[in-house]
DNA sequence: GTCTATAAGAGGATAGAC
DNA sequence: GTCTATCCTCTTATAGAC
């Protein structure tokens, strides 16, 4: 009994580790520039082994979406825990941990053209349960935060989410430091700010 | 002399359809999933005659890409000819004019991760230069218009430069659209509030 | 310059021994 | 479940006739 727990556990460190491996070069290759063998190479196994635990390499992707989704899904509980805040204050804690985790090269994302891809994802269960519960979460506070006339209304809630989604991928990150010549928190608060505030003075 | 005119105008056309070709396939499938086999196809020829007019798949993207910011380019001169308008106004009518033409499904845009294509770009000359020709022209007004008090002052112009730009590849854009519930006109008018105003509200 | 045919190789996935 | 070896398809690129 207690073999067989420690045998599982060992896989599930292995496949914890292929999960590891697949988001990193999801956040620096993406999705179509990501070989398997590659995954393979970076836990360290056969490229068969691998597909022992995942059996495409779409599945990989979810799975590491999957987990992306649940470290996302924690912090928002985190936010929400945190007492004092409003709800316009919440989405920028939520956005600006977004934009963290992107500059620091932690942040996998799929391009939305590959449709293969798309589908895997879309009957994936487990991928859509928790980007549900992303929006739904996020989509509440959108919602409060209209009300208290914090957050433009002239804006539908989705336009407002979607908008807040597409940080995570937001190419203006990468573009600044490549530059060089500022820290990530600099760039951070200004794309907070280009984010929350516009382009515009505001008077 | 009228002959050989005429078979360089031929040659000329085909060599136009090929970019307009791979031009909507960039704006579709994105640079890794667009095929030489798919390009050659749509234009009707073989895939062999493809390679006699660009040398290598990169090429064709440098190819479609320099008629794109050449199209931009244009665009740009004839704003700078309307009377009338500020800095501001100019900038906002160019984004304005950049999210049509993504919503429309006529904007190439490459993948920033691929290094050998990058690489490819930054070596071609005529690429590069019209890159360079567009970023001052529209430095040139962000840094009047912050001048005037029109633009966030505390950003640095790079960084409006770089958020501009970013709309030709804003998923937000191809996200309100699948919604399917909103016409185009609506569409980038909240992408550009969002953009110049930011998603809180103004007083 | 256009075609057919094919090389050359990458990459996803699997067979079968252990 | 892990490995080595292999299959097979897709894709870039080229050879060579016309």
């Amino acid at each position: 009994m207690s073999r067989l727990s420690f045998r599982t556990k060992v896989l599930q460190a292995r496949e914890e580790a292929i999960v590891e491996a697949v988001k990193r070069l999801l956040a620096t290759k993406g999705f179509d520039l990501m070989t398997v063998d590659e995954v393979a190479a970076e836990v360290g196994i056969a490229k068969a082994s691998l597909y022992k635990h995942f059996p495409s390499k779409e599945a990989l992707a979810a799975a590491a979406m999957v987990e992306t989704l649940d470290r996302a899904l924690q912090h928002v509980a985190d936010v929400r825990e945190r007492p004092g805040l409003d709800s316009l204050q919440r989405l920028q804690a939520v956005t600006r941990w977004t934009l963290q985790v992107q500059l620091a090269g932690e942040m996998p994302t799929l391009p939305s053209q590959n449709s293969a891809l798309r589908q895997a994802l879309i009957t994936d269960r487990g991928y859509m349960d928790r980007l549900m519960q992303l929006s739904d979460q996020l989509g509440e506070w959108i919602t409060q935060a209209q009300a208290e006339q914090r957050l433009d209304t002239r804006l539908p809630p989705e336009a407002v989410l979607y908008t807040l989604f597409a940080r995570a991928c937001d190419p203006v990150l990468g573009f600044l430091k490549a530059g060089g010549q500022y820290s990530d928190e600099q760039i951070v608060d200004w794309v907070m700010a280009t984010c929350f505030d516009g382009l515009t003075a505001r008077v």
